[in-house]
DNA sequence: TATTGTTATACTCTATAACTATA
DNA sequence: TATAGTTATAGAGTATAACAATA
């Protein structure tokens, strides 16, 4: 098939659920990037660098990310005991509260973009995609 | 089904979509958001204000955008000669090139995560995904 | 020496508010 | 008056380079 087949759709359904993200996020003043991290902290406790190789950002970046979200008191830096160098991340009770009510935003204002699809095509996509994502370490 | 089954992989393959967007643009010095400039521009010739309206930001975020853009001869405002006030986008030999060269390895670079996935689920996949996304005028 | 994380710096992205030019 | 677009301003996101603390 030809590649544009898949990937324009891909593309354009990407950048939509984006935009969900992006604008739940911008009504609880996060940006995306915050948002990726509570999503993240709601299930781990990275050090700062394993949270920059998993974003992708460079270590620096992360360091002011994290410095705004604690300023907010959604996330906390936990020293580790056996590498002074090193912290970990966690998620506040308020940080989880914010997380838990934009997952459900977000579900909300992604439902529209699943309406074309009947129940039966849904459970494909899911399927579909569950194969795409990689089992991830963390 | 429960709705986290097909929301949690739909933006996991997002983000990684929008990560290898990100650093193919990131390789020819583009920010997502101007690789999603000239992925428009290669089809269309918006205004300012249409292309606002189009990637949800801000007319004064789009007049930057396209300083910057225009700075490195990608693209060229035109100005209607019906309406004095509004411009026209235009991309440029140099922004198609380089927008060519960018979908190319997009392509490449989004292959890996089609291949866990035979030709006939690709297929459907695509078909799902088509019915995704809206027509949209422009 | 190598690694973890921070700081200083500079640039891009973004929105709000105020503005100019045109309709 | 209303609309198209720009400019001024401020804050967030980002990377590079240099740094301190720890291993």
């Amino acid at each position: 098939m030809a590649d544009d087949d898949l990937i324009d759709p891909l593309v354009q359904v990407c950048f939509e659920v984006i935009g969900v993200l992006t604008v739940v996020g911008a009504a609880h003043d996060l940006s995306l990037t915050q948002v990726r991290l509570l999503a993240i902290l709601r299930n781990h406790r990275p050090t700062m660098s394993q949270l920059a190789d998993h974003l992708g950002l460079d270590r620096s970046t992360i360091s002011g990310l994290v410095d705004r979200a604690a300023a907010r008191g959604l996330v906390e830096r936990v020293t580790n005991p056996d590498d002074r160098r090193s912290a970990r991340l966690t998620i506040t009770a308020k940080g989880r509260k914010l997380a838990t009510a934009g997952a459900a935003d977000i579900a909300t204002r992604l439902a529209p973009l699943f309406e074309p699809l009947t129940d039966r095509q849904q459970q494909t996509l899911a399927g579909l995609l569950d194969r795409m994502v990689p089992a991830r370490a963390g």
